[in-house]
RNA sequence: GGACGAUUAGCUCAGUUGGUUAGAGCACCUGCCUUACAAGCAGGGGGUCAUAGGUUCGAGUCCUAUAUCGUCCACCA
């Protein structure tokens, strides 16, 4: 028997284990049922779990269980990610604390001290899976960095450079100083910055002439090679093909006109240095301009800034105003607040610079996608379908995707170099002096691959048979660009065929003020604390069931301790139908009562629309339907009435029943209660919850006429608590009822039992009534103007909604094109009125 | 600068292809320790669905503008 108060700790003791070991999270390639896949995105073996990841594998695991319990052999693949830079960045600092540098450590002991790291933070990754109660396959596990997943990426790298997709190629990249490594566009962060605009004077030769060109960096004008003006400026026109002074460093170079130079902008003057920024790279293209580097891999000045050689950026900004000033070349500085490029992981200040990279050709690839996505039959499903556009719009203004990172930590470039000759392949050459590209891959290239790498692609396993393509994809919308774009062309180039068939693609969770958690914000929530103090299943009821997918889910406490609320509901509601029915041996539906046929009707109707609900990923919906099923329906009204004929076998039948398929649609939010529940049914076909089927709806239990006379008895039901709670009647209240009907279930479900008389009193009365059932209440302190009040309110409702009732009817334009089914309905409803206010007039 | 969202009760959010009188949870007010549950039960108040037009027999839902907020992309000499 159940505890009388739910305690979700003692609950969810030992559950997990037990599924685990049972095998019941282990998929079947060979099974003869219908396979269905989901990969979990791989989470970063940085560290801990948040509640972002709480929420995403929650939507998965209900999807999943669902899917088990519908009779198919699943399979949800648990994996984590290298996480490239950010895992070498937790491992330098580790180090760093120890004493230890990097470089000094050299890459074969550092890359055992990542995979130390990996098994320590895999380890934890695994037991919060655990906690959160996710029926992931371990058998099945794979890493981003194994040994598997690196052929597979090797093989991809070699056939795409075979093909010219990949290339590699001198561009202007953005620097990490600190990591000294290149970062993808989408590792830099843009802040806002308050800086200046200084103008400088840039002297015409052998002129007393100067340009005011205004820069943010007069400390990159060592790099500058020449001065742009647009060609439609007039202001500047004579200038155009003469030389100017280079400040400081004295040297002639040209005034050239160019597009980029914006004439509304700043001075419209603009120095060029192809060398440190992105446009002024494109510029220097065009004019074919000297490319000046000037500075080292850690953003000190180099031997091309003489004077200020080795200082950092900051000094050497510092430097060049003050030796301007005392030049007087410096003409204003102008306060600026400008957004500025920082490194995702380090903080530092990106400096643009060129480098010899890998990229892969992206024009293709895109092409494909957008192709795929044109065929109904081919593309990816997304829900909520706004989010194909975003992939669209970024599909069609793709530019190439830079994958080589100057890092240990992850996949090696399969590049070797010997004499100015580039050697790519699975092995390295065979003869002697090649030597390996020191760089890895972009650790986005590896989970781009992750739907096929991890199900044993490039082999054609049995795993890659059964199970790829995969079914579904959840996602958060915030890496959509990184990881599921490329996971679709990657797929649809590699293997012609699309990763999954639906992405469901979930907003952030922000803090109850809607905020973005984040560490320095400290509005950060641990998924296990809260687990701790209202359980895995409260959270994750919330979480997959608080909102549709899509919209950012603000994360309410308060909201939290609701559903713990809802879950103990339900854990009362269980103790009171097991503790009646201990002695059922079978479920017996035979001779059943009207309110047993009431309840079996609402449940299969209930059954059928969370079904609905869950095959199109509306968790909320069917989350809302079950609870307001089991709370307003069963617990409300169906227990209530079961207590006056608990000792038959139909009434426990119909509960044991019902609270079974209750449990079972639950079970995909809530996996622990409902199985320590259902444990205890005396009635149950299977050892598990977890591996019983899904209820089926069933017509055999829809009972269409009992189900409106229940209905209406329940609103009998409700009117009268109303008048008598309007009126503060007690209990000395008389009862008549003018129907002749057997109104048992009222009696009992008003308490009654001592209030019913057959003759008409000779005091004032309130007359009740639904669509069949009349009665008279009479009471002796009936305060008259409380009564005129109510009968008025009612009254005026009635005429109101008659008049517009009759003002549509009489409206030919609807009568003929609407549906006729609501024509018919609204004449229905019409009758009912009038008939209702025939009987309030009567008296 | 470009794109995409959002705006519904005091708060947080639902609202399927347009179709009865727009819903829920929390909060609030009133009355109840009724033998599954006071973490509960019963009852109640509260919304001109951001604004202005339009399409339609009918608009929270479709269209067009406006306002406010948010996100992403690009740019930022």
């Amino acid at each position: 028997m159940l505890d009388k108060k739910y305690n979700h700790k003692k609950t969810e003791e030992g559950k997990y284990k037990i599924w685990n070991e049972r095998g019941y999270f282990e998929a079947d390639a060979k099974s003869s049922k219908p396979h269905y896949c989901m990969v979990i995105p791989p989470p970063n073996v940085t560290g801990k779990l948040h509640i972002g990841h709480a929420y995403d594998t929650a939507i998965q695991d209900a999807i999943i269980r669902y899917k088990r319990m519908k009779g198919f052999d699943t399979l949800w693949l648990p994996g984590m990610d290298h996480a490239a830079i950010a895992t070498e960045a937790k491992v330098v600092k580790k180090l760093k604390d120890q004493g230890i540098d990097k470089y000094e450590y050299g890459r074969e002991q550092f890359l055992e001290a990542c995979w130390d790291w990996t098994h320590e933070y895999g380890d934890n990754i695994r037991n919060q899976w655990a906690g959160l109660g996710l029926s992931v396959d371990y058998t099945r596990e794979r890493f981003t960095l194994d040994e598997g997943l690196n052929k597979a990426v090797t093989k991809v790298f070699v056939d795409y450079y075979n093909k010219g997709l990949i290339y590699r190629g001198e561009k202007i990249i953005n620097w990490d100083p600190a990591a000294q490594t290149a970062l993808s566009n989408e590792e830099v962060i843009y802040e806002e910055e308050k800086s200046a605009f200084y103008h400088l004077k840039y002297k015409l030769e052998d002129s007393d002439e100067y340009l005011d060109v205004a820069t943010t960096r007069p400390e990159t004008l060592f790099g500058d090679t020449a001065v742009a003006v647009n060609e439609k400026d007039k202001r500047y026109k004579k200038f155009v093909g003469k030389n100017v002074i280079l400040p400081l460093v004295n040297k002639p170079i040209p005034v050239i006109t160019d597009p980029h130079a914006d004439m509304e902008k700043g001075t419209g003057c603009v120095k060029i240095t192809p060398a440190h920024d992105p446009n002024d790279f494109e510029v220097g293209n065009r004019h074919n301009l000297e490319r000046i580097v000037i500075m080292n891999d850690d953003a000190t000045m180099n031997e091309n800034a003489p004077g200020y050689v080795g200082l950092t950026r900051e000094d050497c900004r510092e430097k060049v105003i003050e030796d301007l000033k005392k030049q007087d070349l410096l003409l204003e500085i102008e306060p600026l607040t400008h957004e500025v490029g920082h490194s995702e992981r380090t903080g530092v200040m990106v400096e643009p610079m060129i480098k010899e990279q890998w990229f892969v050709k992206m024009e293709p690839l895109a092409k494909k996608v957008l192709e795929f996505q044109d065929d109904k039959d081919k593309k990816v499903n997304f829900v909520p379908k706004r989010f194909e556009k975003t992939l669209r719009h970024w599909m069609e203004i793709s530019y190439d995707w830079f994958i080589s990172r100057q890092r240990w930590w992850g996949h090696r470039i399969p590049a070797w170099y010997k004499d100015g000759e580039i050697y790519v392949g699975m092995e390295a050459p065979k003869e002697k002096g090649w030597v390996q590209d020191e760089d890895v891959l972009d650790t986005w290239f590896s989970s781009a691959l992750w739907p096929f790498s991890t199900l044993g692609w490039p082999e054609e396993t049995e795993d890659f048979k059964a199970y790829f393509p995969t079914d579904c994809l959840i996602s958060g919308f915030d890496i959509i660009f990184f990881w599921v774009a490329r996971m679709m062309f990657q797929s649809e180039y590699i293997n012609g065929v699309r990763p999954f068939k639906d992405i469901v693609v979930h907003g952030l969770i922000r803090d109850k003020d809607g905020r973005k958690m984040s560490k320095s914000l400290g509005n950060g929530v641990d998924p296990f604390d809260m687990i701790e103090k209202y359980g895995a299943d409260s959270l994750r009821y919330y979480l997959t069931t608080d909102g549709s997918m899509g919209p950012d889910v603000r994360f309410d406490e308060v909201k939290l301790k609701s559903t713990w609320n809802f879950v103990n509901k339900l854990w009362n509601a269980s103790r009171f139908v097991l503790m009646n029915i201990e002695d059922l041996t079978e479920i017996e539906l035979k001779d059943l009562k009207p309110e047993d046929k009431w309840i079996l009707t609402k449940y299969e109707k209930t059954l059928k629309k969370v079904t609905r609900h869950m095959d199109k990923y509306e968790f909320n919906l069917a989350g809302s339907e079950i609870y307001d099923f089991a709370w307003n329906y069963f617990c409300d009204y169906y227990i209530e009435m079961a207590k006056y004929s608990i000792d038959d076998i139909n009434t426990q039948s119909t509960l044991c029943y019902v609270l079974t398929g209750i449990l079972k649609m639950l079970h995909p939010f809530m996996p622990y209660v409902t199985e320590e529940i259902y444990q205890i049914l005396p009635v149950k076909n299977n050892e598990s919850i977890m591996i019983s089927d899904y209820p089926k709806y069933s017509k055999k239990y829809v009972f269409e006429l009992e189900e409106k006379v229940v209905d209406d008895e329940v609103e009998f039901v409700k009117r009268f608590r109303n008048i008598k709670a309007e009126n503060n009647m007690t209990k000395d209240l008389k009862v008549m009822f003018a129907t002749d009907d057997d109104n048992e279930r009222i009696v009992k479900l008003l308490r009654l039992e001592n209030n019913v008389v057959k003759e008409p009193l000779g005091i004032k009365s309130y007359k009740v009534f639904s669509n069949r059932i009349k009665a008279h209440i009479f009471f002796e302190k009936i305060e008259t103007e409380a009564e005129k009040n109510i009968n008025k309110v009612a009254i005026e409702a009635l005429k109101k909604s008659i008049e517009r009732r009759k003002k549509l009817l009489a409206n030919e334009n609807y009568v003929n094109k609407a549906p006729a089914k609501i024509v018919e309905l609204d004449r229905k409803k019409l009758k009912e009125e009038k008939e209702k206010l025939k009987n309030l007039l009567e008296k």
